[in-house]
Parts: structure tokens; C-alpha cells; sequence
DNA sequence: CCTGGCACTCCGCCGTTTCGAGTGCCAGCT
DNA sequence: AGCTGGCACTCGAAACGGCGGAGTGCCAGG
């Protein structure tokens, strides 16, 4: 176990890296700090701290950086997760009261959260599988074509056209949408299949292949939707950071194209706690630099998404954590809401 | 005018440019093209470029680069479209046929022009205005909250809520429904207002606040998404080009992230016409070397939106403008045939 | 266990030199 | 008149070398 002062050490030179961009010595850390002790004996406890591998030097006789490690204790450890100001939730209340849908939603929220972190913001839409279902529409648009059209609790839509081998009556039409939202409306859309399965006997025969046609595509659609949807914005603020590795931008521009990589890094978990990923902790090659911190947010207890904000390992956490936690809140909200 | 060798140098210069991505000199100009004349003739001729402002120099004692002005001619004059391959078009439409929504079309256009050009692709959601209603439908969620939701016929759709002072009734909610569609399927978006304003009136006095809010609704909706939705991806690939220019690389991506900026360098014009804008044509600091290559497509003659893609200015044009244009044709197909 | 002192290391910076691709110009040839 | 070979010149890129200084590890003394 390090003793409080080896943390307090840690600690500053976390501070100040994530500040200067530079790696810390331990003269500049004693006139910035005040540790009450002198650099020797600060070069004594970095040199503890080297060898339980919180932080490293890029070379002999340079200053001392966190590793993946010292970042990570840092998070647990030391960082609390720092406040909004006022301002800045005013701003983000303003900012998301004028979204007029889902997508605007969305879209406000992923360009929010780069401004507020500076960082590269990722939003995942409201997960499907994780909705509930407020109504299912069907649409005749020609005699043997129809259009599902479901909408979430969330306020998202989801639309797919069916192309039926008979013509289907529209009273038929009727009685299915009657049906089929008499059974599933406010339910879990994992819940669906098991409740629509033995709809088609109760029709008439001739009509049971178009119904069993809407029910196959409804149920493809779930299916097929858990691949979820994401929406990523503030890519230049890679450029901020990394001046010196135009290098490093190339990998992490490509694996944020990725959307399956997306998904990973902010976490299947279910639970709305908030996830921070440290470097080597995101098992993918070309983020080894980078940092992820991710949040569920929903309209209600549980989360029905995630959002988070993907940069630099030498990030501000607090900070950080801050932004994304009260966006996240202030998301939820929104969709209560509509 | 420049006599005949003289577009041949320039051509030349541009190919190799291109190529190289490096000044290029007079001998090495006379070794890789059999331009049939010595090296002092190609330095004349040159100098002759570089007085126009075809060419220019970096700094004395460089080779030369086309300049704006140089690739402006070099499209207009000498570059035609190369067509693909016919494993490169039977890839686009393997990829494309696997769409199962207007959502999921257009991220995959997007993917498919940023991998065929290794460049940036921007792709325009089918603009409202320019398409035409396949439905409206309205949806009772509470006895007095109605959701609108409008169908287009290039796939899209679009939803809003709205929320009404009293209740309205089921009947009042199908009549309006009926009357409404009666009106204005088959229309376009923008023919629209005249069409509706006085359907109001042919109601019960009671339901008049209602209709009013609904139909005030459709038109906002109309209005207010003039302003285009657009996706684009393969921004990784500006890294491909600009290895040593890293700090051109930051306002580029800045001004990618602007939607209005990407809508005007689209190009408002509705005409389906493929347009190439070249370094400062752009009018956007920023983007002053880089290129623009766009085209409208659509279901039918008259394009809906635009596609196409951002790279630098020394891009290949023959091969990027093939694929814009490959790529817009099966877009367009894909369209129609949903 | 902390501290001041000291020798050592090594990166980053800067001025210098060298190298070579490329140019402009000119005189001569066709 | 237009093309060509020759030649002197320019100027950036790369290689070289010599500091300077921040930072370290270690040690002896409080």
C-alpha cells in the first residue's frame, strides 16, 4: 500500500501532466505543489511509484508521466467527479430544450458533449431491445404493399415496407393493428415475439400469409436493430491534443468509423453506472492512448442507452466525468418528456 | 491560348503531382511521359505555365505544382470521367442491395464512396422539399396528444408530437386523416401549404384548435427541415493524404463538422449536374486545398439530394468523379425501387 | 526518514555544412 | 523561330556536432 504522501505525489503529477502536456520533474513539482517536502524526497517516492508501475519516464534523466495504471488508481481513488457550474447547466438546458425529435436529440447532445469536454463525443440511441413499445402503426401503401412503422417510448421510429403476395383488405389491415397493439403496446420489445406468436391462426386462412408476413417483419426488426445506432461528433478536437502525433490521430479516427468498436467502447453492460476505460483497458489496438468515459442515461431508473466522450489518456477526469454525468442526466430528462 | 505541348506538360505535371504528391521537375517529367521534347523545352514551357498561373513553385529551385487555376483547366479540358470497373459496380451493388432502410442506405453510401475514393463522402438525406408525400399518418398516443408522422416517397420519414389542448376524438382524428392524405399524397413537400389552408373551416368549430395544431405542425415540419439532414464518414482518410501537414488537417475536420458548411459545398443548385470545386472555389477558409466532387441523384430524372465527396485538391479526378457518379446512379436505382 | 549536494545522462535546440534536384539563361544548331 | 545542351546559381533537406539544461540516482549528513 502507498503511503499518503506517495498518492499526494501521484496525484500532483497527474494534475500537472493532464495540464502542461509535458512530462513533470520533481523540482517543478514541489514549487507547484505544496507537498511540504523537498525534491529529493520526491524523486525518492517517484521512484517507488515507477517501480509498482503508476508512472514511467519516455527516457533517462526526462520527467515522470502516469501510466495506464497511475491514471487508473487516480480515478479511483483520488478523483471525485467535479460539478457543472451553473452556467454550464443553464447552457446545457437551453441547449437541449430545443430539440424538435429523436434525432435532434441526439444530434444536439453529441455536439453538446464535444464542446463541454473538448473531446470527441459519442451518443448511442436508445436502444431498442431496451424500449418499450408506445404504438404500432400499418399502412396500406398499395393494395399488397404495406409499411410497419413502430414507434419506442423513446420517441424513436422505426419504419420497414412489407410486400405481400395477395392484396390485404383494410379492414383486415384494422384488425391486426388492433390487435397487435392491444398485445404489445408498453411492453419490452424483448418481451414481443412470445406475445404475437399464435396471432396468425386466429385469422382467416386466406389472410394468414400477410399476417404472418407484418409479424415476420416485426420481429426481424428487433432482431436486426440490436445492432444499434450511434452518433459521433467533435472529431477536430482529436487535433487538439496530439499536436505532436499526427501519427496517433490515424488509428483513432479509424477505429471511430467502426461501429461495432463504438459499441464495445461504451459497454454492453446494462447498468447506468458510470464506466471510465484507461488506455490499454479498451483491448483495441489504436486506442491505446485514448481514454473512454461512458454513461447510461434513460428516460426513467434504468438505462436505455449509452453516451460518453473518447479522448486522450492525459484527460481532465474530474471534469470530464462531470460533463458527461450531467448531460446524461439532463438527456434523460428530455425523453421523459416527449 | 496554350498551344497543344503545353496543355500536354500541364497534364503531365498534374498526373504526376497527383501521383508523387511531390514538386515535380522538368527531367523527371521528360523520363515518365514521352512528351518527346528535352528537358530545356519543357522548362520554357513551363515558365510560360507559371506566368498564367497554371503552376507555381514552392520556393525557387522546386519543382512545380498545378495551382488552383491549373487543376480548373486540367478537369475541364483534359479529365474525363473514368469509369469503374465492372468488379468495382457489381461491388456497389452488393453493398447497397443489403439496405434495409432509408437510414441504413445512406451509411452505407456513405461507407461505400469513402472506401471506392479513399476520401472523405458526404451524402444528403433525400431533402424534404424536393420530394413528395407518400402518406401523413396521425396517431391518437393520448386522448390528447397526437403524434404526426410523414412518409415520403423517397423512404424517409419524419415525426412530431403534438400536444392539443382538449381531447380529440377518434373519428375527428380519421376524418382528418382521410381528408388530409386525399389532399396531399403524391404532392410535393413544398405544394403543400396551399393545399391544406382551409381545411380547418370544413370542421366542427370544436376540433378546429385541434386540426389547426396539426396542420400548423405539418408545415413547421416542412419548414423547419429545409434544413437538410447529412452524414458523412472516412474522415480517417484525411490522414492518408497531408502525412506532413497535420495542421491542415484540424480546420478541415472543423469545417466537416459544420452543417451548413457542408450544405454549401453540396451546392444548392437542384440540377443533378456533377460539380467540381477546387481549393479557394469553395469560398471557406480551411478548405482552401480541397476539393469538392458532388452530384445530385435520385429515384427519378430530378435529383432529391446530393452526395459526394471532399479531398484534396491534388485528387485524382477522373477516378473520384467515376465513383461519384457510379455511386449516385445506384443510389438513385436503390431509391426507386423502395 | 528527510535533505542538500553532486556527478551524470541524454534530449532538444541551433548553427554549420554538404548535397543535389531543379531552375534560368545563353549560345548554338536545325 | 523554335529546340537543345551546357552551365552557373539557388535554396531546401538532411546530416553533423556542439552545447545547455532539466532531470535523475545516489550518498552522506542531519
Amino acid at each position: 500500500m502507498l503511503s499518503e504522501r506517495r498518492l499526494e505525489v501521484l496525484r500532483a503529477i497527474v494534475q500537472d501532466y493532464v495540464g502542461t502536456e509535458e512530462p513533470v520533474g520533481s523540482k517543478a513539482l514541489t514549487e507547484r505543489h505544496r507537498l511540504g517536502v523537498s525534491p529529493a524526497t520526491v524523486r525518492n517516492d517517484m521512484a517507488v511509484l515507477e517501480d509498482e508501475g503508476y508512472i514511467a519516464q519516455p527516457h533517462t534523466s526526462a520527467g515522470r508521466i502516469p501510466t495506464d495504471k497511475g491514471y487508473r488508481l487516480f480515478v479511483d481513488k483520488m478523483a471525485g467527479v467535479k460539478p457543472l457550474s451553473s452556467a454550464e447547466r443553464r447552457a446545457i438546458q437551453n441547449f437541449l430544450d430545443g430539440a424538435v425529435d429523436l434525432d435532434d436529440v441526439v444530434a444536439r447532445t453529441v455536439r453538446l458533449l464535444a464542446q463541454l469536454t473538448r473531446q470527441v463525443a459519442v451518443v448511442q440511441y436508445p436502444s431498442l431491445t431496451r424500449s418499450s413499445v408506445r404504438h404500432v402503426e400499418l399502412l396500406a401503401l398499395a393494395p399488397a404493399r404495406i409499411m410497419l412503422v413502430l414507434i419506442t417510448d423513446t420517441g424513436r421510429v422505426e419504419q420497414r415496407l412489407i410486400d405481400c403476395q395477395a392484396p390485404v383488405g383494410e379492414t383486415v389491415l384494422a384488425d391486426l393493428r388492433a390487435r397487435l397493439n392491444s398485445r404489445v403496446v408498453g411492453r419490452r420489445f424483448a418481451d414481443v415475439p412470445p406475445l404475437v406468436q399464435d396471432l396468425p391462426e386466429s385469422f382467416d386462412p386466406d389472410d394468414r400469409p400477410a399476417v404472418a408476413g407484418v409479424l415476420a417483419t416485426l420481429l426481424e426488426t428487433l432482431v436486426e436493430q440490436t445492432e444499434e445506432r450511434i452518433m459521433l461528433g467533435g472529431a477536430a478536437n482529436l487535433t487538439r491534443f496530439n499536436h505532436d502525433f499526427p501519427l496517433t490521430i490515424r488509428p483513432v479516427l479509424e477505429a471511430l468509423e467502426e461501429q461495432m468498436v463504438l459499441l464495445k467502447l461504451l459497454g454492453e453492460a446494462t447498468d447506468s453506472a458510470m464506466t471510465v476505460r484507461i488506455g490499454h483497458e479498451n483491448f483495441h489496438e489504436g486506442l491505446n492512448s485514448t481514454s473512454v468515459v461512458a454513461v447510461g442515461y434513460g428516460s426513467g431508473d434504468e438505462a436505455v442507452a449509452k453516451l460518453g466522450v473518447v479522448g486522450p489518456t492525459r484527460m481532465d477526469y474530474p471534469g470530464t466525468m462531470g460533463a458527461v454525468r450531467a448531460v446524461a442526466r439532463y438527456v434523460g430528462q428530455i425523453l421523459a418528456e416527449s
